[in-house]
DNA sequence: CTCTGTTGTCTAGCAGTGCTAGGATCGACT
DNA sequence: AGTCGATCCTAGCACTGCTAGACAACAGAG
């Protein structure tokens, strides 16, 4: 059985190779620019083998999707668990969500702007996105206040982050002052 | 010369013509099915006459974005004019924004979300666009709080619907608890 | 009323997209 | 050593946004 292993061993890292390539590809020059054939040619393969390893072109986006879920839950938890007290937690959390979408916009388009073909806030929703709530929800949940659901608050909260985020990404809101809307949301709605 | 004035004003009418049925159609199928060979058959007219109106689709999709800007400018004066109060006022702002963006998917994406060649946040944004941000403004500018520049306060405030109204549509919120998420937003943003 | 020149429109086509059918090739097992 | 199945690639489909160049319609001049 080893030979099948080995092939197994390489079908799943030419896989990897596939999601790492359209990753730097999206990251460097926009998922617009992230073509079947471009990202053949990238891996050194015809493009049939894209589709016996995804669905689509949607399949790739969404690995990439499950990948940066993974990576910003990591992020947020580093900075909340370096921070002291709840307001600084919160603060770190909320820096520490906008800088990772400001350094990876592509893995952050994929996560919560594009179509992955990925199910959100269900039961068979993959186990990154749900780590990636819950990571937010750890820290969030002590600043709620009284009388209002962690779940709820984490919701909104994750919502301004997000629209913090895209909107400063579109161009919609100048970069200058990121700073203190993000002190501004902290203060008030975080009942420390 | 009133021969090319009659002329001027059929071209009027027909840019007119392609802005409502490129919205339509966008409304009725999504931006995917908005393809310059569909629009111009629902036109009746050849591909070639769109790029006399316009330069690309981008700019079709522009020019949406600004009909919809000036619709929600509209749409959201109306509500907070009809509120008493500034906490009433700032809630039916919110739900007034956040009602168009569920009512309009297509328009909203299209001033929010999609690429349509337009400035923001500068100089030469189009006027619509400056204008339904001052409609937000002009309401949320009494709840600012103290020492908080209405300006800034106004952009988080938006930030924090627009992330409401994508995450809902991406399907990343559930809709029922839609309306808890509001009041808990406008209890804790808004200083009254 | 005819001719002319401009203005406007359409046909046809380019280069690119996501995706797939079918043939070729390679290699593991009998 | 030969067979047969897995694996991969070539070629192609139907579509996209966009454009060059042929063609027709029509206002203005004579």
């Amino acid at each position: 059985m080893s030979v099948q292993e080995r092939k197994q061993r390489e079908r799943a890292e030419r896989e990897r190779l596939i999601v790492a390539t359209a990753r730097e590809l999206a990251e460097r020059q926009g998922w617009e620019a992230v073509t079947t054939r471009r990202l053949a040619e990238s891996i050194e393969y015809s493009q049939p083998v894209l589709y016996s390893h995804f669905r689509g072109k949607r399949e790739i986006i969404g690995a990439v999707a499950l990948q940066g879920a993974t990576e910003l839950a990591a992020a947020v938890r580093a900075a909340t668990s370096a921070a002291d007290g709840p307001r600084a937690r919160v603060a770190a959390l909320a820096f520490a969500y906008l800088d990772f979408a400001a350094r990876n916009p592509a893995v952050y388009d994929a996560s919560f702007q594009l179509d992955g073909g990925l199910a959100y806030a269900q039961e068979d929703t993959p186990e990154p996105l749900k780590d990636a709530f819950a990571a937010l929800l750890e820290t969030l949940e002590g600043v709620a206040g009284g009388g209002v659901p962690p779940g709820l608050f984490t919701e909104v909260f994750w919502a301004a982050l997000h629209g913090l985020a895209t909107l400063t990404r579109a161009g919609r809101l100048l970069p200058e002052d990121a700073e203190a809307r993000v002190e501004l949301l902290v203060d008030r709605l975080a009942m420390v």
